[in-house]
DNA sequence: GTTGTGTGTCAACAACCGTTGGCATACGGT
DNA sequence: ACCGTATGCCAACGGTTGTTGACACACAAC
């Protein structure tokens, strides 16, 4: 992402690019949108406030060079269809824990309106061709992704933003075979069952 | 808790107390900590942004004031045992719909501390209690709750502060009769069943 | 060597923030 | 009527923020 789109010559600051996308996932993800200030994140960088400007444009540009996400979620067609639930929580869950992207965007998506416009394209088109790629009753496609995230960002929530001590110091793959039911019941089940 | 302690004479100002404290339950449930401005919220209460500072000593202490909050629980044990789940959604719900209090605390604990510290409070206090009066095993109570907490608070966060479309258009009666397994399931479940 | 472009620093701006102190006014007790 | 106190507004402070423009230096092309 930080590579020109043509193959020109490579750009001799893309290490400093790279830093700067580096300090501020760190900073947005530690202290949310308003309070991961431009200038802490380019003293983080080791390098002047001005080339943040410069090289994103403004601080909203930055954050959304910095939240660039892709789920990467399995292809649930290949899941044997009574694993899915399982599948799905073990995915998301090294996903949170490998990059802490998706706290930033997590913790920002709270109070700043463009990053909640991202968590919603992530979740809905991400999420929901997943849910569909098992088509069922397409109707009920939408509903179930909404359900999913709902446990999933829940468990984020509790676990990285307010760290609920009982959600932090639960072992994960007791907290996979918690959840993991849950999901399987909102991908697959009916409700009132 | 406008009111004083001791039984003193009835302020003046407690109708000025009383706006102040409305909008700012409104201004930090629309936008979060940092960008709930004293000047907003005291020009919403048609009054001067140093009166807040006054009668609640600081932006700190307005937020202590306004996120002051009581899940008003149940008594559990009064509920039958398999129909724990229901009742609890139907009243996280309509706690949820009813007083913007919760989502201000919801949307300020992503940024502020304080007001993480509070969250983590209220469920680990009040619902871990709740959780505990139908004893079953005490060393799973803790992380009972935690899970119901998980499974709540991402509802809350899917459809009032990210508005995930499905979450947001789901009618009720149906959210209730997917989500009420869940908790059933977190309340008196066990794991990997 | 000269020129030009990319990379980086420095200082400053304008706006906004939480917060403070002073001053006018209205009320309640006597 | 008088006085002390509570209530309210106004203006300003110091600090921080995102953002900008001017200037210094390094490197590649010719």
């Amino acid at each position: 992402m930080t590579a020109p789109a043509h193959p020109t010559h490579p750009r001799r600051s893309d290490a400093t690019r790279a830093a700067i996308l580096r300090a501020a996932r760190e900073r947005f993800a530690a202290d949310g949108y308003e309070r991961a200030t431009i200038r802490a994140i380019a003293a983080d960088a080791r390098i002047d406030p001005s080339m943040v400007m410069r090289y994103y444009g403004s601080k909203e540009g930055l954050f959304a060079a910095a939240a660039e996400f892709d789920l990467r979620l399995p292809d649930l067609a290949a899941v044997s269809s009574e694993q899915l639930g399982e599948v799905l929580v073990r995915h998301f869950l090294a996903r949170w824990e490998g990059d802490e992207t998706l706290v930033a965007l997590l913790r920002a998506a709270s109070t700043n309106p463009g990053a909640a416009e991202r968590m919603r394209g992530i979740f809905a088109d991400q999420l929901t061709a997943a849910v569909a790629t098992f088509g069922t009753d397409p109707a009920l496609t939408a509903r179930r992704a909404g359900l999913v995230a709902s446990q999933i960002l829940g468990l984020a929530f509790t676990r990285y933003v307010v760290r609920l001590p009982p959600m932090v110091d639960v072992d994960p793959e007791e907290l996979v075979s918690w959840v993991a039911p849950t999901l399987q019941r909102y991908l697959t089940g009916l409700p009132q069952t």
